[in-house]
DNA sequence: TATGAATGAGTTTTCATTCAT
DNA sequence: GATGAATGAAAACTCATTCAT
């Protein structure tokens, strides 16, 4: 069903999630997807290669929906969206956040693809806040409290399972944690018409059932 | 003056800050203090030593001012300390957030230290937040509010390095940066009465003069 | 028009002048012909077939004309033939000459063929020169000073390229150089007959202009 | 009596004369010595490290004699010693010569360094041609009459162990043939003068028995 | 003829650590 | 306290060659 390739990036994704992208060797990944180390280099130059491969598979997870977002419209963005189906992907690809700052020290390719994307980021979500203060979704800002809100909001969504894994939380409570530290991180910038939106009226509630009873 | 053991510190916390404490061999290390390898063996152990010691000075330094913090009485938090005083240590020590993860999972005896600290930390945290929202400093929030505040506040103060790191913001800029970014974080929460107060009325003002002047 | 065994020796010979013959890996000929590793191992059982099935070529464009040479008569041999046609041959063929030795010790039937080769050239050119001795083109040698300039012919054809390469000279001035470097070799030997000879007359002039003008 | 970085370059030396450079692996080296790999390379950084200690040892050996040579007098230039005493260096280093081009290919530091060394050379050899032509032991030569002269030697000088390796002659007899090999690329330049001279008079003489009774 | 996945031994290099002096 | 030689496991990566299709 898997080609050999399709393997690699498996188990790569899971050695890099449990070991550390660092910490696992070529050789300990070939070993894991059971072909010789040869047949490893076949597929991939070294591991920038399948670092890359995982980063971009995860960029297109994650604005697959994103990028369908029509925010020209006086409409909420889709917070609930945001929070909670990201999160499985976020978890799916864990190493990259966790690892972040090695990666980017070790991988100047990789870095290269980061910054690239970080940047594209910022502006997306800088026009998202700025919209959605326009249609009155949140609490007028000034251009600094929106450049340190998106610098929070992203250093957070980068960094919150390191401070949970910390605290040895399994992996499933990590995910709603998560989920609420980003929705925390938002709230004081929501105004009524957020709080009374469909959308976001029960998100809190929805957060922490979620939280509690899984 | 300095004897070998201190010098040997000094010169880790130089190339752990450069180079990164993971890419830093221990020869690298005898090397730039001038001494043989078996010498520094005769000192530290191994890495982990140093980097313990070295953590457990960088916490000296944080709380030397936090431990003296009287907050029994209607006193507003030192916020400008928190946001500025600590803010050398932090750049001083700087490879022990932006290398957190790694060393957690290199370094087992550094990890349960941190485990530890981060526990006491939140509970001072969370008991000092309760204390001035107790005394009208900060608006009421819940249990879980706090929680993920507090969290919010470690991560942010852990990863916002990376960030700017990301962004080629050079180090001065980025400590600049690391104070707004805490600052706009307990801002929403901040009542008239902390607005008004004197450690904090001119704080905004203050950090965005610094973060343009310097 | 071209077949892909002939693809493949075309390419090889390219890259082995370029990057060397031993640098040059099958997989990265295959890559350069356009064809699977898989396909050049039906062409070819390892790199030593090609290198010996290029050297028969080199061999058969250097000696097309000498074999035709009748130096029975009373007739100076084909001087300016023998320095300035071989040369395109010897350039287009260059990476034997440069990596000589190396390619003797890796490839043993390459070695005994080209051991098998070197002897019959010398007898031929031993033969050659009693020949034009005889004829008074060349002044009187004994039987070592005949093989020692024969040994030194061969040394210099076999390795001025290297010299000029050296002296980072571009592969059209190294095939000046070499012209050249054969013809002092032999001028002490010439006879006034020899330099009277139309075919020798204006060598000199001619190779100097060749090296001058291009 | 040896320490192990002596040892290491006396093996270097004999596994790169018999061998080959590039065919002698750094492992092969540590294994050869006796030592562990790890501590090769505590003496070496690599292999290029022991290359150039080797060809700047060999220049020390073969300039030693050359540098006291005062040919600022009417004296004829040492031939005897320089075809004589030069040999056996010729020979212990023998692998430089040999490997030559593949050496310059594959170490770039050591490619600048014969480089260097090459240009020092011409210009040397090529003043002390002049000198010997003003003191009448040179028949008079023009400026690229000297050039390919000097050019031959350097080429003769590197390259004929090779040419008689091909033949299948021991170490002892090459070293002789390498003598007349360059004896006899000079004798059609030296004058009567030089011929009478007592350190060039019996020198063919002296070769050719060195040569059959060795 | 042609493909290309697969093998595994081999290469260079790094590094934490030990230990006799 | 201090030296530095020595160890050996492990890392990244290369490459000739095979073989089923």
């Amino acid at each position: 069903m898997f080609n050999t390739k399709e393997k690699i990036l498996q188990k790569s994704l899971e050695l890099f999630n449990t070991k550390g992208c660092i910490n696992t060797s070529n050789r300990a990944i070939a070993k894991e997807v059971g072909i010789s180390i040869g047949n490893f280099y076949y597929y991939f130059k070294n591991k920038e290669e399948i670092l890359i491969e995982l980063f971009l598979r995860y960029l297109e997870k994650i604005f697959k929906d994103v990028i369908n977002l029509n925010y020209e419209k006086d409409e909420i963005f889709l917070l609930k969206q945001f929070l909670l189906d990201n999160l499985e992907v976020e978890i799916e690809y864990r190493f990259i956040h966790l690892e972040m700052d090695q990666l980017v020290n070790n991988f100047p390719t990789f870095k290269k693809i980061i910054q690239e994307q970080l940047k594209k980021e910022i502006i997306m979500v800088s026009s998202l806040m700025e919209h959605q203060i326009k249609h009155g979704y949140i609490i007028p800002l000034s251009k600094e409290e929106i450049e340190f809100f998106v610098s929070n909001m992203w250093i957070v969504a980068c960094s919150n399972f390191m401070y949970w894994n910390l605290l040895d939380f399994d992996i499933y409570e990590v995910m709603k944690k998560a989920a609420l530290n980003k929705f925390y991180l938002i709230k004081p910038y929501l105004t009524q018409k957020s709080l009374d939106n469909e959308n976001v009226k029960d998100l809190e509630k929805i957060l922490k059932a979620y939280y509690e009873n899984k």
